[in-house]
DNA sequence: GGGAATTCCTGATGCAGATCAGTTTTTCGT
DNA sequence: ACGAAAAACTGATCTGCATCAGGAATTCCC
């Protein structure tokens, strides 16, 4: 019986997105007739918050953030691993500018889909309505998870939660090479560059991670598990 | 020109629900015919974090919270006034457990719909899938402000943020008797109860709000607005 | 209506983590 | 390959807010 007051903070939606595979042979040409694919650098802005939003976007290769700014200060909502969709909330007439910028964290390759084309086939193909309504269902519990996280959770639940995300989400290995920096983590857990360290340190030292330049390997899950649980 | 970078952090969504009046009259009965309507007092418990969903609540009179526990820490996700819907990410059958608690913060009637004929509906008529998902859109950027708010957000911008919401969005008026307490104002703005009542006084103080118990009316709209971006 | 129980309020103290002010190491451009 | 710029790291200080501890005012309820 899974253990309903676990609130997982991962950065990264659970829902295996789908969508197209939903898609009748000739929807998914009328699609791919209305898409172009783009190459964006690490570190080039992918979509910009405030401006109109004329594509829906599925990032084919790559890993990005989507991320909110005030000029002042900025709050990481999510990452997104490829085989995912940036833009959906914009399939609501109700926001036709995005909501949020985005940023290549590596070379990433994105097809940009035609919205009005996507509004089309939500219309009328109800199983195709049906998974996109399953995945904003899903990003609003990501969201919300993390919402949780960075306002009940300290630096060491926080660095926890990023590592098992990090670990089992994106590179599915204890060992990976974060394309990261430090700054990066601070970002994603809503801390100072000084404490991303600080508490990296900590967990290197006590043996739960191994830590070298930007190789990273998970020594002790369970024990990462728990101070994730217990913040 | 709107401006694109001033994040609300409005406790409550901002899209207006309309999703059965885009029901035709034999709709509407078949939904009709499969709910009920319960009553809720002051203070009870809707629905329980973790248990199974089987409806669909629609609030029709009252005022609920949303939130979520883990034992430790809570956080209200939004505030819901009638109107409005509760546990529409159930929608989606992945998230056949309720992921948040809800309480009454009045007496509150909830009209209860099968979420199964819920279902049906949206796979039968796209533009009620379509309400749908504008729904969870609006869901989503609303969580998303808040967010934002509470984690970059400190005492004061919090506080004013839940004045303008609470006179513009709830009451709709400058001059409201509120039946939250100091603590349930404390939950909403993530801060302690003493934070709350020093900040409260603070306003008071500085002439941006008149307070006597629990009757608040809002004397200047401007430079609360500007509290609430400065943060 | 009177005593108990909440809620509201106030001042004192503590602390997690931001900020600041550096030094060292790595990365990058030419 | 070398110098510059960026990132990584370290220690010292500062601060906003939580927490604690208690008192005053309301509300609740037999």
């Amino acid at each position: 019986m899974p253990n309903s007051t676990g609130t997982t903070s991962c950065t990264i939606s659970s829902h295996q997105c789908r969508c197209f595979e939903l898609l009748s042979p000739e929807d998914q040409k009328f699609l791919e007739d209305n898409s172009v694919r783009v190459r964006y650098k690490k570190k080039e802005i992918i979509c910009k918050q405030g401006s109109f939003v004329s594509h829906i976007m599925h990032i084919e290769k790559g890993l990005a953030k989507v991320f909110i700014d005030n000029g002042k200060n900025m709050l990481v909502l999510k990452i997104i691993p490829s085989g995912n969709l940036l833009g959906l909330t914009s399939i609501s007439e109700e926001f036709n500018t995005y909501q949020y910028s985005a940023m290549a964290y590596l070379d990433t390759e994105i097809r940009q889909i035609d919205i009005a084309v996507f509004r089309i086939l939500v219309g009328r193909n109800p199983a195709f309505a049906r998974e996109v309504i399953d995945i904003l269902s899903s990003n609003n519990v990501q969201i919300t998870g993390r919402f949780f996280c960075l306002t009940h959770k300290q630096s060491f639940g926080r660095m926890a939660d990023i590592l098992l995300c990090l670990s089992d989400r994106i590179f599915k290995t204890a060992e990976f090479e974060l394309p990261l920096s430090r700054q990066d983590l601070a970002e994603l857990s809503g801390m100072s560059s000084e404490t991303v360290i600080r508490t990296l340190k900590k967990f290197d030292e006590d043996g739960l991670i191994r830590m070298e330049g930007k190789n990273f390997s998970v020594l002790d899950y369970e024990r990462l598990r728990r101070i994730s649980e217990t913040g």
